[in-house]
DNA sequence: CTGCGAGTATACCGACCGGTATGGTTACGT
DNA sequence: ACGTAACCATACCGGTCGGTATACTCGCAG
């Protein structure tokens, strides 16, 4: 949010998408610059100059992750009415996200492996949590919700819940027990 | 649950401690196994004479985790009567939890590593969800709710859920609003 | 007395880690 | 024509990785 993702490179975009796919597949720390470099084809000597550090790469990885989100969420909402609707769109969108990952939350891996640290990522990782519970906060004003705030709370609550379940739990079913849960709750309000 | 913990010799105990501490502070990956003995008092030697190799070590760091939790979830349980209040203790037992720990779910931590892969700690870590799952079945039944399954699963989308908002968003207030839910929920079964 | 499990101490292995250094080659804007 | 940004190629740095090898001491049970 502070700021918009830098203009890169060719071969600047072409690290930063080995990284990403590779940061997500197997994590952070397991994956070393060297590998990078050359799945990109190109060379360290290049991702210094273009990112600084391993770290910075991080951070721009879930930054650009996280944008990349919104917009997919964002443009699945557009195709839904506002209202009741829109707000377990959310989820539905969750579940096509997930299907097509396989690795769950980007951003709760990451805080797996840097929580705890000054790491540059932790603040991309908080915000993207804060993203995501104010996303179902103006779905629930947009929609009319009585106490869209606790509202919001809840679904957030079901949203990061299944995708865990789902993942870590190996249950993808629960995702539509999630949206049923979240249908309850909005039907309630 | 297949196999009770191995009896482990003195520096194994210590290396096990050890093991724990730092995995679960600072991840799996982050922690080798030259510090880990360093931190027991012992050697590298022991350690694979012991445990055979690090992934076997983390499994084992995972399983005792996993038993020590469910004996404090328990405990806990049992200060209170059957019914629903039993049903919400959980959630004031992962409050407390939690509030001791500072990392978050292990286990969740753990797959963010190891998940994708053939670590022997992925079949530990499927299992503690499942159990999870159980716990909230079993107390959901023992309280004589409508439709436990259903309930079963929503407790557990809202505590899982808590849980990483909790750690990742960085927001512990969330646990109170988590309990609350799960209130409403047990009060509509 | 012997054998054995447990533990200590140290050295070593190849591989990889993040990061730096040097030097050279294009392509482009002024 | 010149500067410069981008990129390539290669070699190197100290340090750590998981794991193995050798050789020793101790206490204990047969």
């Amino acid at each position: 949010m502070l700021e918009p993702l830098p203009v890169l490179t060719p071969a600047g975009t072409r690290l930063l998408d080995a990284a990403s796919t590779l940061f997500y597949e197997h994590g952070i720390r397991a994956v070393g610059v060297d590998l990078i470099a050359e799945r990109a084809g190109t060379t360290k000597k290049t991702l210094y100059d273009r990112f600084g550090s391993k770290d910075r790469l991080v951070a721009l990885y879930l930054r650009r992750r996280a944008q990349r989100m919104h917009e997919f969420v964002d443009s699945r909402n557009a195709d839904v009415p506002p209202g009741p609707a829109r707000v377990l769109a959310v989820y539905d969108a969750l579940a096509e996200w997930l299907s097509m990952q396989g690795r769950g939350c980007g951003f709760v891996n990451a805080y797996a492996e840097v929580g705890g640290t000054d790491h540059p990522a932790v603040e991309v990782i908080r915000a993207e949590k804060a993203w995501t519970r104010e996303l179902f906060a103006g779905l629930a004003r947009e929609a009319g919700l009585a106490e869209p705030d606790r509202v919001a709370t809840e679904l957030h609550l079901l949203y990061e819940g299944a995708t865990v379940i789902a993942t870590a739990g190996g249950d993808p079913d629960v995702l539509a027990a999630a949206r049923a849960a979240a249908a309850r709750v909005v039907a309630g309000a």
